[in-house]
DNA sequence: TTGAAATGTTAGCTATGGCTAAGTCGAAGA
DNA sequence: TCTTCGACTTAGCCATAGCTAACATTTCAA
């Protein structure tokens, strides 16, 4: 059964990489409309109080994927850049995906949010080919 | 932006009710083929340790999904049992649906292992009425 | 029947991600 | 200029989910 337990070790890993990917995304959305990503926004959109966003965004730059000065606005690195990029396209392909097959647009929305971090690039090909 | 922090409250909700479904969906499973659920074939088939597993069991006690014994075998109580019963129901929708879009059978039961927590029921009815 | 192996439990460590409360900083208005 | 208010940080609490190590119990075979 070690392939079983690999596959719960993935779902494990998918859910731990779920926030990350959710800050650099949400990080890069915030530059693109508001010219800088700054903590208060992000708890704002989120629904977490400034502390958290703070403890979280501490991991971030010890992974290096955040970059700010004290007080300042934050800042993706090349990777975090990449990061972001990558969460990008994949929730774009699933609410695509989901929207096509029928289901309504804020739904699709919202159960891409939760999707986007499970899909392998397996199925991601097939959500994206099927949506065109 | 409230509705979007609702929509990320429902995803740390789902991440957090998923470990909880995947064990009442093992026991459930080791049930029906075993004749019997113990700790130790949960440790194995989940790949984590048996004080990790342990550890789990006694929060699923406290939540009433969980009755057993000290060193006994484990037992679902009735709302244990209705969860079992969904998450299963669920977790065969969403494979059988990403098979019929063309994702390779190891591939589609992996990564339903972590969609099955993120779709709503719309979402779940559009993958139950297209897959046939 | 008894002792070793398998299984289960407990204690205690780490890291994460929530929270509140309290303190620090910076920018904008009186 | 100075004060105040909004934004950021820090400390410290809780619960979860992993781990190892040590201990308890059960089971099975010699």
């Amino acid at each position: 059964m070690a392939e079983q337990a690999e596959g719960f070790r993935r779902s494990r890993e998918a859910r731990r990489n779920a926030l990350t990917d959710d800050y650099v995304e949400m990080i890069a959305d915030l530059i693109a409309t508001d010219g800088e990503a700054r903590s208060v926004d992000i708890a704002c959109r989120f629904g977490v109080t400034q502390a958290t966003v703070a403890k979280t965004i501490l991991r971030l730059k010890r992974e290096g994927l955040v970059a700010a000065e004290r007080y300042g606005a934050l800042h993706l690195t090349d990777s975090g850049k990449a990061k972001a990029a990558d969460a990008r396209a994949r929730h774009q392909v699933v609410v695509a995906f989901l929207k096509r097959i029928g289901v309504s647009p804020d739904i699709a929305e919202r159960d891409a949010e939760g999707i986007e971090h499970h899909v392998s690039e397996e199925t991601l090909a097939a959500f994206a080919r099927l949506s065109g």
